[in-house]
DNA sequence: GTGGTCTAGACCACG
DNA sequence: GTGGTCTAGACCACC
């Protein structure tokens, strides 16, 4: 389910954190789906406990999911309009990449392909249902 | 010259190559221009001369600079093949971002302002020169 | 009746007795007056009925309700200095959020305006009686 | 320097955020000024370091402190229209609180002694110098 | 069973 | 020296 490089020099909690937004992003894991426990992932990817705690833990404060008390964690609802601070961010991290974009020569044409591309990825994704 | 955010959670040689890198990209540092050394910036930026030296052993060993026993340190012409190794990253990150955009309802037409934007930042860059 | 956040940090059983405290101190509920048994409880609201009985055993330890055997539980009649023991929580935290408040700029006339909502709050709820 | 109660439900993070922050919102704490290390501070208290760490770092996550790479942690100057997230916070907890307030018959008056306590304390941390 | 907190102690990156 | 990450393993609260 999840691959993790343990000699990366990206701390794994990040790594994880990265792969579970993107799975919920490419829409693999669906609004209110159980995630694996703390415990069960921590023995599938030989990972100490609170490290996936950890990611986990972030994973809520950033509102991708949320846990119930003995329940389990679950991944959250997107609401609309929640979460401004997050799109701010985005929008800066957008806008620096596509300075970049620009001084290497992309065209309008180049980043609107790209905008489809992440679009349809994310279709696929709800599609495999 | 440089700009640094001790602050940042971004280690500052970090901070140091990237800066390099954008001001190679960007045409301001041109192929054989000298580089301050490291005893100079070191007191410029007010930051350890090891912090110095460890972001341009970096470039270095990325194929950025090269330098010369005891003249200094020099930007290395652009190789063949970098540039688009580079394009392939910007890509990368791109494509990454608006994955998360997608989820968070950035449109196509949010896309494209951001596009025009950093454009125009672009060309005020180049009036001003 | 009550209304729970389940994806809440606070414990389900916490935001029952603070329900039940609000709803006794408001007048809502009424001295002697019969609380919904457990298993009522438990099914109105889908919550595990340990959950409810830990609320209504913490409630009856803190002498807001009282229980007879195979009755059901009631809401016990305020006791003498029962109020100002909760003033004076309610002052104690006010004096704290505010000390937050100064610091982050809130000026006295915000704070005023913040009252003034509070009593027409309270204004409109009594006129829905 | 720090009192915590080791036997309390609120965990010990909590309970040293809590401390942090009060300190630092009554001017006990100065802009810029440096916090105990965390080893520093976890054999003051006799508290594990990580216990200490993850304080410092919801901490600096509320923008109350910043830590400089090997150098430490530091109180973060406020700055103005900087966490209107947090000031909303606030505010909410202020209305809630306020409302349980007038029910429980504060008067206007009440409130803005309360106020100008909050007010008076932290100029008498400040005048502390 | 679940997640949350804490300890003890190791190792690394940074400056 | 500093903070940051991770492991191993314990104990608790919640449901």
């Amino acid at each position: 389910m999840f691959e993790l490089d343990v000699r990366s020099r990206k701390p794994i909690y990040e790594q994880l954190i990265d792969k579970v937004k993107e799975m919920i992003l490419h829409g693999i894991l669906h609004p209110d789906e159980q995630l694996p426990s703390v415990r069960t992932l921590s023995s599938q990817l030989t990972v100490n406990p609170n490290t996936i705690q950890k990611a986990y833990r972030e994973l809520e404060r950033e509102g991708y999911i949320y846990s119930l008390q003995g329940k389990g964690s679950f991944v959250a609802p997107m609401q609309q309009g929640q979460n401004e601070a997050i799109k701010a961010e985005v929008r800066d991290g957008l806008l620096r990449l596509m300075a970049e974009a620009v001084y290497l020569g992309f065209t309008a044409t180049e980043i609107s392909e790209l905008y489809r591309q992440a679009e349809s990825v994310r279709e696929r994704g709800i599609a495999h249902d």
